[in-house]
RNA sequence: GGCGGCAUAGCCAAGUGGUAAGGCGACGGUCUGCAAAACCGUUAUUCUCCGGUUCAAAUCCGGAUGCCGCCUCCA
């Protein structure tokens, strides 16, 4: 029998649906199943797909922490209207559209640093579950067919708009919805669609064709995990009408209920407007990774509550990198004083507060940003007992760098290398400024030279040289290095 | 028209009843040839405004103003 030692500490979500913090209890004592809604695979990803990954991989990473075995299901939709448009627009089948954009979605990931979920369905390998469920919505009366279309009929369930919070009259009214004739209420949603000339279909009992968007998470969620389970997320905007009308058609089918905890992040903007394709504002990950470290992005995100949104732009972003820069230094400034040196471990009671204070923040519905000012005290804390010189310091210093980088990494940070990270900043800003490392390595050699002869004034000259081109130096007892002011600007 | 959110220092930002976290920046100090980095100190008597409840309010209630999101594909 596996010895579950799950922190019991009360661990508060916001649920959507109360909208309030609960209580978090799972149904299953010791384990937590989590889905959350993947991206449709017809274009590259841009930074709001990467607060949904990272907000969600924190969450993930604390769940796990806390010792809870975690199953993790966050899906594909390889099928559906922009996919098709798309095989058309690049000339590809619409199988390729997908296998491009799922290599190309993983490569950001990686890069970011977010963890593998326990499983990844493809909406097109789960067609028949998705048949099999719109099948037994028609049979109980919830949907019906028309030319092949099968529609969900949302006046058959009585629960419809208590996620969203949406009366179904007043919405009626001044919506914007698409006046569909065959339609019984305009807020019924396909959950088939008739199959057109040239498009990809299946065979399904009730006419050729292929799935709506909705029916394609609640098959998934419940295949890998289950009805209902305990924690279902995605971005602010698939509140209504995706997540409104996965629960609908879920509980109509199952009689039950679909999820216990409903979490959403909120949006991302840029320089204050909503970043859209129609705008022409978007920001794509490999783009962001062009100028900034991976983790910068993670700090930048966390550093704000994941309900509020949040506003992308170049200062905060070189703020935020700066301060990722000084985490950074600090543990290898940790780790070099302790390099070749023996020490008896001993816990360091500091540490030990600081870490209760972290698990506090994060157990109140993830309080990321406050669990990372504890990260900072740390880091100030490791500092300033390396600044004290105190040999005595070392088995403190070991034991309080040792929680500074588990913290860190339960919240996915500082999880690269010093040399990566040094080495990444520089390349980034010389390949920015067309310079290459031995112009820099010149300037500081014909630096020392100067220094060595006192001749300061031209010492200092190559110094304010380097500065301006965002290189500035450090002459430290190991020598002179070179580091990158971290502004892009 | 309906539903919801937000307003905290120069900037970013946490904080839902007990007297304002953290980051960036700025200024002073230690260190240094001078710097940088790091550390120390300073930087909001006050949380958009007006009224109310309370011994006590940034936090609760009422009102005003401003900004934003969703209701259409969307993380």
């Amino acid at each position: 029998m596996v010895n579950i030692t799950v922190n019991a500490m009360a661990l508060k979500v916001y649920n959507t649906i109360s909208g309030k913090k609960e209580d978090f209890t799972p149904i299953t004592e010791g384990a937590v199943k989590l889905y959350v809604c993947g991206v449709t695979v017809y274009d590259h990803c841009h930074i709001g797909h990467a607060r949904s990954a990272i907000v969600f991989d924190t969450m993930y990473r604390y769940l796990r922490s806390k010792g809870y075995d975690v199953t993790y299901v966050r899906n594909f939709t390889d099928i559906d209207d922009k996919i098709i448009r798309r095989s058309h627009e690049e000339n590809i089948p619409w199988q390729e559209v997908g296998q491009k954009y799922i290599a190309s979605f993983y490569e950001d990931m990686d890069a970011l640093g977010i963890m593998r979920p326990t499983h990844e369905p493809r909406a097109t390998d789960h067609i028949g579950d998705m048949i099999t469920l719109v099948d037994s919505l028609i049979k109980k009366g919830h949907a019906y067919n028309i030319d092949g279309d099968v529609y969900f009929s949302v006046d058959s369930f009585r629960n419809y708009g208590q996620l969203s919070k949406r009366p179904l009259d007043e919405m009626m009214s001044g919506a914007r919805v698409d006046v569909d004739e065959k339609k019984r209420n305009p807020l019924d949603f396909a959950l088939w669609k008739a199959s057109k000339e040239g498009e990809p279909s299946w065979d399904a009992p009730f006419g050729k064709g292929r799935p709506g968007w909705h029916i394609e998470c609640s098959a998934m969620s419940t295949l890998f995990l289950g009805n209902p389970f305990d924690i279902h997320g995605g971005g602010k905007d698939l509140v209504f009408p995706h997540h409104e009308n996965e629960k609908a058609q879920t509980e109509a089918a199952t009689g039950q209920k679909f999820v216990n905890y409903w979490v959403h992040n909120g949006f991302v903007n840029i320089d204050r407007e909503k970043m859209s394709k129609s705008i022409g504002n978007t920001l794509s990950i490999k783009e962001f990774l062009k100028d900034y470290h991976p983790e910068a992005l993670r700090l930048f995100y966390l550093s704000n509550h994941y309900r509020s949104p949040v506003d992308y732009n170049g200062q905060s972003i070189d703020d935020v990198n700066t301060a990722l820069q000084r985490l950074y230094y600090t543990r290898h400034r940790a780790l070099e004083a302790q390099k070749g040196k023996s020490f008896e471990a001993r816990s360091f009671e500091q540490a030990e507060e600081i870490n209760k204070k972290f698990i506090e923040a994060m157990d109140d519905d993830f309080n990321t940003a406050l669990a990372l000012s504890h990260i900072f005290e740390l880091s100030k804390e490791i500092n300033r007992m390396l600044d004290d010189k105190d040999a005595g310091a070392l088995p403190l210093i070991a034991s309080a760098n040792q929680m500074f980088e588990s913290l860190a990494g339960t919240l996915g940070l500082l999880e690269d290398s010093f040399e990566s990270f040094e080495n990444q900043a520089k390349m980034r800003h010389l390949a920015r400024m067309g310079l290459d490392a031995s112009f820099v390595e010149n300037a500081i050699r014909d630096r020392i030279e100067a220094r060595k002869a006192k001749n300061f004034q031209k010492a200092d000259e190559i110094r304010n040289m380097l500065a301006e081109k965002g290189i500035m130096l450090l002459d430290t007892p190991q020598g002179t290095q070179w580091r990158i002011k971290t502004s892009v600007s």
